[in-house]
DNA sequence: GTCTATAGGATGATAGAC
DNA sequence: GTCTATCATCCTATAGAC
């Protein structure tokens, strides 16, 4: 059967963080309680609170497995003098982050952007992750169309890797489909 | 002086939903209590209660206003088979929406995606108003890659109209910015 | 229409036993 | 590492006086 069914003792911490970020994007970060993910995991509340000091500590330790990656798409960006064709391979790289291991915090992010919006250290982790993709992409004084082509392309991206996602298709037909729309999108 | 700082008693009704809408947007639907948006007006929570019997119906009252603007623009889509030139018609006029009286409730639903998606009535309304614009804009059997971009020309749209997008420049700016976007993306 | 007062419950978090 | 028990706080919502 599946290893997901197992107990898998000793890996608690990690379980935790698969159960939350599962939870966080679906029915949203406020709306999801201790409670929910310790009765999912059954254990009790407490037991969260030896593995983290608090819920918002749940999300962080997501945020910067995500942040690392993110970091080093920028670096890669920054290389060199970022082209038309550049913009695109690094669209498509930020594709297979968002499919890859832990692109659903990426996910959680974008649905839960308000309730992130308000929350002191994770929000500045998330602020400062954009600005420097936003950064390294285009000349800071890009025009204000070229700055939006190039979140559409990211939102393409993030929207068609939505797993309910109403476009219809398979996963792989979806993210096809957005890398197309999104290289007519970038500057 | 501005009619906002005189009290205006009798108007009670519009003005909890002036503060409800602004506050769900830009802190977040869960995150708003009824205690905020009473002491904002000067008022007690319990009055609240007397004009609306509960949060949910609050919300549902700003879904409602825009809905009926949201059914127009369908009803006039479907006057015609969509072309290319309609659908941009179409993303025109959602945008004197966006920026119009009411239009302020689009950009909380948007805000608020996922805080929305499991509250019963108000989701459905959401829905519903969502997929009676995709029906009306592209043939059921439209392909994904069109799907994805009818749907991020309606974001486009969205995001260039939140006020503190960090876009840059005025919402005029902004505004004909998104409209050049949106053209090329819808199919 | 608006108030005071309060019910009734959920939540994040902590202390201390095992 | 996990538990029981509990705290303090906040929430939505209601009852009833004025």
């Amino acid at each position: 059967m599946a290893e997901a069914a197992t107990r898998r003792r000793g890996d608690t911490r990690e379980r935790i963080q698969e159960v939350a970020l599962e939870r966080f994007t679906s029915n949203g970060y406020d709306q999801t309680s201790l409670r929910e993910i310790a009765e999912d995991l059954g254990v009790t509340k407490a037991a969260l609170y030896y593995h983290f000091k608090s819920k918002e500590e749940i999300l962080d330790g997501l945020l910067s497995s995500v942040a690392f990656q993110v970091d080093e798409l920028v670096a890669w960006m920054r290389e060199e003098t970022p082209t038309h064709e550049r913009r695109i391979e690094m669209i498509r790289r930020l594709g297979d982050i968002t499919r890859g291991a832990g692109g659903g915090v990426l996910q959680c992010v974008q649905q839960n952007e308000v309730a992130l919006a308000n929350m002191g250290r994770t929000t500045e982790l998330i602020h400062h992750m954009k600005q420097q993709l936003w950064d390294a992409a285009l000349p800071e004084d890009a025009s204000i169309e070229d700055k939006l082509r190039m979140r559409m392309a990211v939102m393409a991206v993030l929207v068609s890797s939505k797993p309910d996602s109403d476009l219809g298709g398979t996963a792989e037909d979806r993210a096809a489909a957005a890398q197309v729309v999104a290289a007519s999108l970038v500057p």
